[in-house]
DNA sequence: GACCATACGGAACCGCGGTTCCGTTTGTCA
DNA sequence: TGACAAACGGAACCGCGGTTCCGTATGGTC
């Protein structure tokens, strides 16, 4: 592969993270190469198609929260789901596109699937972790991530107007994970 | 206004309520149109737009919840509320159109400015009441509600592979307004 | 320094779907 | 029943944005 070759593409993957991370997936092409400081033509002679380009960034993503549930779990702390569920909230924050992969599926969320099959193992230690010490109630499974996350994501992007207040909403979904209080009385 | 046209739009809001119900905000006019046993002049003789017609048929829709949230605080029930969101979830997952309205805002959302105060008014009584008989944790806002069923909603519409079910969020949803445990020990 | 495969730029292409326009039909009223 | 305003149908229009195409530029090699 030639040298700009290789230059540019880098430089579009950074310019597409900035852009994606932006404006969702709706971000356009155009936008991209522009940022990139190429032309379209280049962009898709890296990547054959705007969803392509998409699953690459949504695989680095995965790749770096990989990387924060490694580092939770090496922290060794009783609540370390906890911390690593408010880290990623905060990361994925600044990325709308992710947000959005995260709650719609679609092919960039499939082509992600070994990173998902990773995470969601170490995610698991984590839970068990949290039973163990009481922190986590115990019919709490590794799919209620993602089905919550995904929640908080709508709380995210798109500067909606009463609902914009996503750190409450994770505070509240995250209190769900907790054990409960007794069950209110079983009358009805 | 004549009688084929008072018909017909009776036709097209029916017609556009399973369209929209079903295929979401991205519903064709002229699927809509062809349901309704019409052309599509006939559909923007009536709505000037499209997001006009989704308009109405939020509107609509907030009415429906209105009707509901009424019920429920005739009832008297301590847990009126949790027995209103589940009904209102119940409601909302046959219709992807109101879901998206929901979880992205625009006009269609502005539009139904008045219901949403109403249905924010009659919720806050459902909380005011669980709050008293000590279901419902002190913190909780009315504005807590759109919050999460936006999250619900994610769960709901778009098959999606992995966290499709809307139930079970919303069960942890719903956890998470109750008064909490004592708070786990603040080592931390 | 010449050569050529590789890469680039960006105007043009194309399908999609909301919206418009106008010739035709139909309800209503005298 | 005749006349006319109101309403209808649906082909055509149009902007948008992803994708393609090809003439040009350039890095690497002999």
């Amino acid at each position: 592969m030639r040298a700009d070759a290789r230059r540019n593409r880098e430089s579009i993957l950074a310019a597409a993270k900035i852009a994606f991370g932006e404006h969702g997936t709706g971000t356009q092409m155009d936008d991209v190469a522009a940022r990139a400081g190429v032309g379209v033509g280049t962009v898709y002679r890296h990547f054959p198609t705007k969803e392509a380009l998409l699953a690459e960034l949504v695989v680095q993503r995965f790749e770096m929260l990989i990387g924060r549930a490694r580092e939770a779990v090496e922290e060794g702390v009783d609540d370390a789901l906890f911390r690593f569920l408010r880290r990623t909230a905060e990361d994925m924050a600044s990325d709308a596109a992710f947000q959005q992969v995260l709650m719609f599926a679609g092919a960039p969320w499939e082509a992600a699937a070994a990173q998902r099959a990773e995470l969601q193992g170490l995610v698991q230690e984590l839970i068990d972790r949290g039973k163990r010490a009481g922190l986590v109630r115990d019919d709490m499974r590794a799919l209620d991530v993602p089905l919550l996350m995904g929640g908080v994501c709508v709380s995210m992007g798109s500067g909606l107007p009463a609902h914009a207040d996503w750190r409450r909403h994770l505070d509240l979904v995250i209190d769900a994970l907790r054990p409960g209080p007794p069950p209110p009385a079983p009358a009805a």
